[in-house]
DNA sequence: CTTCGCACCAAGCAATCGTTTGCTATGCAC
DNA sequence: GTGCATAGCAAACGATTGCTTGGTGCGAAG
């Protein structure tokens, strides 16, 4: 009985390397996707063997659905954070764009595990993995919807444009020459008049 | 001596299933994923045996590579027609998003597999790949540049921002739901308001 | 001092991978 | 009708894949 839940068992060793195994792993599937990195290769990266993997997790596919949730926790705590200091829309939804750029960085591996795995990649983890992607998108959805004044611009192309171009980021994002709070600010000045 | 380059040989006959291979592939590389996707899951989708792609392809990377190729060629010949038509340079831009916007749908296996292979794919293709989308993306980024008054936005994140939205797109788009042409010119007003 | 669960190692399983090889049927050119 | 290029088929190659199994050193609990 491996795998990560060890409910009625004992607790875990101090020097357990789970946390190590899946940084190795984010970062293998993140730079050479999911099917090209095999369990050989990311137990190498870890230190041990490819068999030891499975004490810790029950198949590959398990694997990159920790992954997953591990990346969307951060993303989404960084988010939280960030709006919970503003109370205006717009200041609101231009702290969670900047959170969620920042995220990106902090955590690129993770990030890039999350945004290049298809919505529809099949296996048995398809379902969480897209139920994990809908709970964090519906917090972009619901800053824009307290948007003041929609006028003649429909909220989804809104959501959608602004979506698509933050998770396109890691293609271009430059970390020496763009910041986080910069992009986000440039990226909502250019939608905010579109509204009033 | 296989491969596409029939240069000093005999022209190629009416029964040529090369275009046939290519759609499979496009198909299943879309779909599952290059690495995913086996050469035999291939060649039966095309209706032959594995060992038979390496009459029309050295290699699997080179079957990437020709995708590649026809999607870039498809897409560049869609915004070229479209930008032709136009004259103002917002038009023009709005014209072109349309255009590759329209284009991600007509030729939906093509243009996954482009968005989808990342930059440092890796490889012996990858420089090739690189240039290709450099080569497309140079066409939108002197659209950009051709926009009147910058204003106090700096048209890099303008870039970056349309640019992504248009790429993301395929996640969301339903071509029951939206419109090409449509969703270009959402995207347009919502930025054009910002350069004046 | 014994026991037990944690966290592995070492070895190997069947299956599948991309690719190569030898051969063949078809059709055009001369 | 002989010669050659086209466009495959059939079968196999070594390598790699995800995963399983049996065993083991170790630290803590009794």
């Amino acid at each position: 009985m491996a795998g990560s839940s060890q409910s009625l068992t004992r607790s875990p060793r101090p020097d357990n390397r789970r946390e190590l195994l899946l940084d190795a792993a984010a970062r293998l599937f993140s730079d050479e996707g999911f099917h090209a990195a095999s369990m050989r290769d990311i137990a190498k990266a870890a230190g041990m063997l490819s068999g030891s993997i499975y004490y810790h997790f029950e198949s590959k596919e398990e694997l990159l659905l920790a992954i997953y949730e591990e990346g969307a926790r951060r993303l989404a705590e960084a988010v939280e954070n960030a709006i919970a200091r503003e109370t205006d829309p717009w200041a609101r939804l231009e702290a969670a764009c900047a959170a969620h750029l920042g995220g990106l960085i902090a955590h690129r591996d993770y990030a890039r595990v999350m945004i290049q795995t298809p919505p529809d990649a099949g296996g048995s983890v398809e379902s969480r993995i897209r139920d994990l992607r809908r709970r964090y998108e519906a917090r972009f959805r619901a800053l824009i919807e307290a948007l003041p004044a929609p006028g003649d611009i429909d909220r989804r192309y809104l959501r959608m444009l602004l979506f698509g171009a933050l998770n396109w980021s890691p293609v271009w994002f430059r970390p020496e020459r763009d910041s986080p709070e910069t992009v986000a600010k440039q990226f909502i000045a250019m939608l905010r008049r579109s509204l009033n």
